[in-house]
DNA sequence: GAGCACTGC
């Protein structure tokens, strides 16, 4: 600080001088950073196989510098000439966000200008930005106002061996795109299922005739699409069997070796092998951080007390180890304790979920514990019931984990399974859109034009019976028409907004119940995770704090009371006040509360994108006021596909999947009441059949709001 | 009276 004080007293010049030495030396730095990079050596062959191929499959190891350099080649090389862009997707919203950020500094231009990222509720793009980050979600919704993704001259999409529905979404539909825009330059008329005229986002017969978007796609020349594939998996043959035998690039990568260690015999209990190791590290082994991967919170906050327990047990200078726990529901600043280093001498261990795995990359990791497990979420389409259930890890993910203890130095592994046992795994996991309810990518898919969903080009299809149950589910919920075509305008309205189909759903039909006011802060609250929190050590307190907002009608009521109560609160204290001072205390209030604020926000920053959204679709904010009766019809209405009737012991049979023995969750604020007739939000096996979420209706709502189903049903 | 891997629009 002096320092700097006595520069500015000496004269703007001086400092002037000053940074602008600093700013040189650091571009210098940042050219000897790139220029050491595996890939730079590449730089003349990528450009030019890009020239010669539309499309490319880069594989390139962790550290091979891809994402943030094949961008600026492209950029140096002329592809993003005549104001064209060149669009990098990755799945996760962190990665768009800190590759622009270095991408821009590196390229010394200010974030948004020539660089930027776009993600939901965050865009710093402008008509300036030539290379744009963004998430592949945000791509496709995009595609929907563009089918022709007419902006883009490439499209780079990174990390596609995760295969998430999104980017397998993506692929297919830049299949399409590259094959329509190849057809546009060269004049002929697309005679595609992907025709943009039956895209019907893009609004109705007026707008085309208006000569806007449709007309300027069709006369406009578009060079053909560049597509990139970047994987890190070294088996680069489905993306290259997927796009027509594409040709494909090594990069190489950038990682210290790391020695792997298993087991002779197959663990019978792998959380006290996992107990056993991490001790045999602590006392054998040199510094260095280690990495336990477990299957959730449960696992890893017992894991976390054993070590304690066991530490107790130590002499006092043994006691040098610290555990430290993350997944994804651990509350922000509890997860940002990874990222403290340990006090001087002693060992960090990290007990995480997979969240470590690819979200989050903890520097200083030198040894990593992998049982081998997975906690992993499957769908049974005949029955629509999810079920999150441990299986073991892929050979890729053990080999990605293994990965997180050579990022700094050579590290080792200790998989806590013998060597056959790796033999047997499977080569890659399941792509998840094999795993999941296929309503909302259909819906996605039709809004795009796509109609025959069963003979789509998916890399990976879904089974029929996946495909067959969610279109059934998008008729029952008006959707799609008898010939399986987007209806109108229920269809439409409901593939523009981003949620989940039954959501759009309930927010179309709350318009007409009076109560969009209402519904809109219900689905906001059902889009995020668990709101209320719930720490082991104040359990009665957060149980009390949970009950004071609780309605005895229902847990969406419940949801209402706390989102209202926020802005209650927020209004009270400081009507007018900064962004920042808002959010500050919001959190407070969410302490205060035991609300986990991330969600909080999460949630209000939901509520007001979609407010946005069915403000533009012409509906105006109802509210049903303190008559809550025609929420819950509306409610009715809308999830009528999620309705359970009481049996006569207790338990539920939950009335379309005809599933039995359904429970209720305990943290229902109906748990005890046990009403005769419910809707609810999910039901998810764990280890019984439990619906989360539930609200009581009048079972004569349902035969009212839904004849047609419910008359079938009796 | 239970216990929710991880993302995304």
């Amino acid at each position: 600080m002096p320092a700097m004080v006595s520069e500015l007293q000496n004269g703007h010049r001086s400092a002037d001088n000053r940074t602008e030495d600093s700013y040189a030396v650091k571009r210098m730095q940042i050219e000897q950073q790139r220029r050491s990079l595996p890939i730079a050596s590449a730089e003349k062959r990528l450009v030019e196989e890009v020239r010669k191929n539309d499309t490319l499959i880069v594989v390139g190891e962790t550290g091979s510098g891809k994402t943030t350099q094949l961008p600026q080649y492209l950029m140096k090389a002329g592809f993003s000439d005549g104001g064209k862009v060149i669009g990098v997707t990755q799945p996760r919203r962190v990665a768009a966000v800190t590759v622009a950020k270095r991408v821009a500094e590196e390229c010394g231009v200010e974030l948004g200008k020539k660089v930027g990222y776009s993600i939901r509720f965050d865009d710093t793009t402008s008509n300036l930005t030539r290379i744009k980050y963004m998430t592949d979600g945000l791509l496709l919704r995009e595609a929907l106002l563009d089918p022709y993704l007419s902006r883009y001259s490439v499209i780079i999409v990174d990390e596609a061996h995760e295969r998430t529905v999104q980017t397998d979404v993506l692929l297919g539909l830049l299949k399409h795109v590259k094959l329509l825009r190849s057809k546009s330059s060269n004049g002929v008329p697309n005679a595609n299922n992907l025709d943009p005229k039956n895209n019907f986002l893009l609004g109705n017969k007026n707008t085309a005739e208006d000569g806007s978007l449709i007309q300027r796609c069709n006369s406009a020349k578009l060079s053909p699409l560049k597509i990139i594939i970047m994987s890190a998996s070294l088996d680069a043959r489905v993306f290259s069997e997927y796009f027509g035998g594409a040709k494909a690039v090594h990069i190489q990568g950038r990682q210290y070796p790391v020695d792997i260690y298993y087991t002779l015999q197959p663990e019978t209990d792998y959380l006290d092998a996992a107990l056993i190791t991490i001790f045999q590290i602590h006392f054998k082994e040199y510094a260095g951080d280690i990495l336990v991967f477990l299957t959730g919170q449960e696992e890893i906050e017992s894991v976390e007390r054993f070590i304690r327990e066991k530490l107790q047990q130590l002499p006092e200078e043994s006691r040098k180890l610290l555990p430290v726990p993350i997944y994804a529901s651990l509350p922000y600043e509890k997860q940002m304790q990874v990222f403290k280093p340990a006090p001087n001498g002693v060992r960090k261990v990290i007990l995480a979920t997979n969240i470590a795995e690819t979200s989050v990359t903890i520097p200083g990791i030198k040894y990593v514990i992998d049982p081998g497990l997975v906690k992993a979420k499957t769908y049974n389409a005949k029955t629509g019931v999810e079920s999150l259930v441990i299986v073991q890890t892929s050979k890729a993910q053990a080999l990605q984990r293994r990965g997180r203890a050579g990022r700094d130095g050579p590290g080792k592994c200790y998989r806590l399974y013998p060597e056959i046992e790796f033999l047997k795994l499977p080569d890659s996991t399941v792509p998840e859109i094999k795993r999941c309810n296929l309503a909302n990518v259909i819906l996605q898919l039709k809004a795009l034009g796509v109609d025959d969903i069963i003979g789509f080009d998916f890399i990976d299809k879904p089974s029929r019976m996946a495909i067959v149950k969610s279109l059934e589910q998008l008729y029952l919920l008006g959707a799609i028409t008898d010939e399986y075509k987007l209806s109108d305008p229920v269809g439409i309205q409901m593939a523009r907004l981003p949620l989940d189909p039954m959501y759009s759903k309930a927010l179309i039909l709350a318009n007409e119940f009076n109560c969009l006011e209402e519904m809109l802060i219900t689905v906001a609250m059902l889009s995020v995770e668990s709101i209320f929190y719930a720490p082991r050590d104040k359990l009665q307190e957060s149980r009390a704090s949970a009950k004071s907002f609780s309605d005895p009608e229902g847990d969406h009521v419940t949801l209402i009371n706390v989102f209202r109560g926020a802005i209650d609160y927020l209004r009270k204290s400081e009507p007018e006040s900064s962004e920042q001072k808002t959010e500050k205390k919001l959190r407070k209030w969410c302490k205060d509360n035991f609300i986990d604020s991330r969600s909080l926000k999460h949630a209000r920053d939901i509520h007001s994108q979609i407010q946005r959204h069915v403000q533009q679709m012409g509906f105006s904010i109802s509210s049903c006021g303190e008559d809550m009766i025609p929420f819950r019809k509306c409610l009715a209405a809308s999830f009528f596909l999620n309705a359970a009737e009481k049996q006569p012991d207790g338990t539920y049979r939950a009335l379309s999947s005809s599933q039995v023995n359904v429970q209720i969750h305990p943290s229902s604020v109906l748990f005890r009441k046990r009403p005769d007739c419910i809707i609810f939000n999910e039901l998810v096996r764990t280890n019984s059949n439990y619906i989360r979420t539930i609200t009581r209706i009048d079972p004569m709502w349902l035969i009212e709001v839904a004849p047609q189903y419910f008359a079938l049903q009796s």
